[in-house]
RNA sequence: GGUCGCGUAGCUCAGCUGGAUAGAGCAUCUGCCUUCUAAGCAGACGGUCACAGGUUCGAAUCCUGUCGCGAUCACCA
């Protein structure tokens, strides 16, 4: 039960007894520094049910907080805020409890809930991943990270978009352009070069569209019978009809790509527990129309087509299948939903992580599963992001301002290097260990730098300037972290050792540290709720500044009395356990040097 | 035009269910390296919380409207 809790029970008892008054509840909110105290209770909410002075009110709620709860030590009363200074023993015991725990704040997985499944990546199989898809896949799996913390079984997966026109188009401009060419032959990653080839199509349709505009077309009709598009088109009907050369080639130009993401994602750090592809699914979903039909939920135009009506709900009208007979996107989305909770029973609900352009799509697909009477459709939640945007504008992958996975994530580790370099940090170390600290230096600054944002916003970013290794950054952190295991290289004392309030009293510093800490636990639960890992970035951040403060003003080893010189040493290594957990959440490893 | 999201310091962002004088970092300026990692610490400067109303003891936060930016409104995915 957290310090706020049993407060909260104390403060209503003292109403009670005091003003014969039940509260439903108790506001706090953290002291400000600039008055003694720990915690405060706002007296100002209590007005309604009491009838009086706010001061005095909050002179006798301290009194009897003083008198009867041992650990409160005193109080005072500035306007209607009562400000309640906390007795060392309670920091020390609650100290005490959590210091040798190295799975602080993260709540073990209870069999009894459902498992919940995470989206996320969900990429197109005919380019590389880029600025965006990062985004993606740092939230989703941050987000899972975060879930599980909170003690959920959760299921991370993607589904793959392996099919479709655009995956026709790098076929064939393989197959016309390629030379026979592999990631082998060439010694560039599988998904370069297929998202090569679908840049080379889109310039030979371009060529294709001036020439067809030379001869008198217009632009629309030169767009739908430049040839090359109408190969692509034919490529895509033989794909379909199972046309073996097709599905051959399909197979082994997806797996060049599947192999360049694996590399991406290993280097991002992300994995999955399930796959689905699009060319498993895209036929779902059809025999639930029908079943929507049966219901009532959907019904059929005279053409055929089937739809449903969600102008009661504030929406439109949603199309679900085509008058052909053919299943759309919605469609899909509808047969995979369902195909999932049939292939893991276990799952309660699921989590999108999809850009905020697709908001109104699950607005709607979460209503039409609602409709369709699945229990778990209330349980489906689009984490939304924001776009990242670069300096120069929106990313366009046809105009080649698009800021590539791989790239970058090359890049944050080089500038790690030149800044490491400059500071001469790293002497004494081996080249493959200065490597393997710049990745993990560059990736967390990146990671840190995309997860501390509110999700929803959309990001600006720089390339060149935005990713700083000062101030509230990733290497900041970490740079915290590293010197906490300093300190505990050098100060060489018992972490088990259990101390009581009577041999040690705590300055403000410390204090503040420890009420520091013990708000972890509240702090992922709150991200698991509100599915932000920007929370438990920024909280981390607050910490390890509260912890520099704390470490650069008071001797930590210096003339201390063995006793003070433990306890500190101790609070160190908490701070640095904490930082840990919390950055596991966010993927950020945590180097022991740096 | 309808719907949704965003608008906080020069820049990038925090600010939980309304609470005390709106907080950080970057940038600019001042101090601090013979003691545990200066990627740091202490401090200064910087705000009409887009604007206007409303609700209330009390609003950056909730409601309404206006303006600005973005997304979305396909028998595309």
């Amino acid at each position: 039960m957290s310090l706020q809790d049993t407060l909260s029970n104390d403060v209503k008892q003292a109403v009670k007894s005091n003003f014969n008054v039940e509260l439903e509840t108790v506001e706090f909110q953290a002291t400000r520094k600039e008055f003694a105290g720990d915690i405060t209770v706002v007296v100002f909410p209590m007005l309604r049910f009491i009838k009086g002075n706010p001061v005095q009110i909050g002179e006798t709620i301290g009194d009897y907080l003083v008198e009867h709860v041992d650990s409160v030590k005193a109080f005072n009363v500035v306007k209607g805020f009562l400000n309640i200074e906390i007795s060392d023993s309670y920091y020390i015991d609650f100290f005490n409890g959590i210091k040798s725990d190295s799975d602080f704040g993260l709540v073990q997985p209870n069999p009894g809930h459902k498992a919940i499944m995470v989206e996320y990546s969900s990429p197109n199989t005919n380019k590389p991943l880029h600025l965006g898809h990062i985004r993606n896949n740092l939230l989703g799996y941050s987000v899972a990270e975060i879930l599980k913390a909170s003690g959920k079984k959760v299921y991370k997966t993607q589904i793959i978009n392996d099919r479709g026109i655009h995956i026709c188009k790098s076929m064939l401009a393989w197959k016309k352009f390629g030379n026979g060419e592999t990631p082998e032959s060439t010694g560039l990653k599988g998904d370069k070069l297929v998202g090569n080839y679908y840049v080379k199509f889109d310039q030979e349709y371009k060529k294709e569209i001036e020439t067809l505009l030379a001869e008198g077309h217009s632009e629309e009709e030169a767009k739908k019978i430049a040839p090359i598009l109408l190969e692509a088109q034919e490529m895509l009907r033989k794909w379909e009809a199972g046309d073996a050369d097709t599905v051959a080639l399909w197979e082994k130009m997806n797996g060049w790509v599947y192999d360049g993401f694996d590399e991406t994602y290993k280097n991002l750090g992300v994995d999955f527990d399930t796959l689905y592809y699009e060319s498993n699914t895209y036929l779902l979903g059809k025999e639930f129309v029908a079943e929507g039909l049966k219901s009532g939920v959907f019904h059929k135009e005279e053409d055929g087509s089937v739809w449903c009506d969600l102008t009661e709900e504030g929406l439109d009208k949603k199309i679900v299948q085509r008058a052909d007979g053919t299943a759309v996107y919605m469609t899909q989305d509808i047969g995979t939903a369902i195909q999932r909770i049939k292939d893991f029973p276990d799952v309660g609900g699921m989590v999108y992580t999809v850009g905020n352009e697709q908001d109104y799509h699950f607005q709607v697909l979460f209503l039409i599963l609602k409709k369709l009477g699945f229990d778990w459709a209330k349980n489906l939640y689009h984490l939304s992001y924001g776009m990242v945007d670069l300096p120069s504008g929106k990313m366009k992958s046809r105009e080649g301002t698009v800021v590539d996975a791989d790239d970058l994530i090359d890049d944050m580790a080089k500038t790690a290097e030149e800044i490491s370099e400059e500071l001469g940090k790293l002497d004494g170390y081996s080249e493959d260990e200065k490597q393997e600290l710049y990745k993990t230096i560059g990736l967390g600054a990146l990671k840190y730098y995309i997860l501390k944002v509110d999700p929803k916003k959309r990001i600006l970013f720089d390339p060149k300037e935005s990713i700083d290794f000062q101030g509230n950054t990733g290497p900041f952190i970490q740079y915290t972290y590293a010197r906490i295991q300093s300190i505990l290289r050098k100060a060489n004392v018992d972490a088990n050792v259990t101390l009581s309030a009577v041999e040690v009293s705590l300055n403000s510093k410390e204090r503040e540290l420890i009420k520091q800490v013990q708000l972890f636990p509240e702090v992922v639960q709150s991200a698991a709720e509100n599915h932000s890992p920007a929370l438990i970035a920024n909280y981390t951040y607050d910490l390890v500044k509260e912890f520099n403060s704390f470490y650069q003003n008071v001797s930590i080893l210096g003339a201390d009395s063995d006793t003070e010189k433990l306890f500190r040493v101790q609070l160190s290594n908490t701070v640095a356990n904490t930082i840990k957990n919390a950055f596991g959440l966010l993927g950020i490893q945590v180097p022991e040097r740096m």
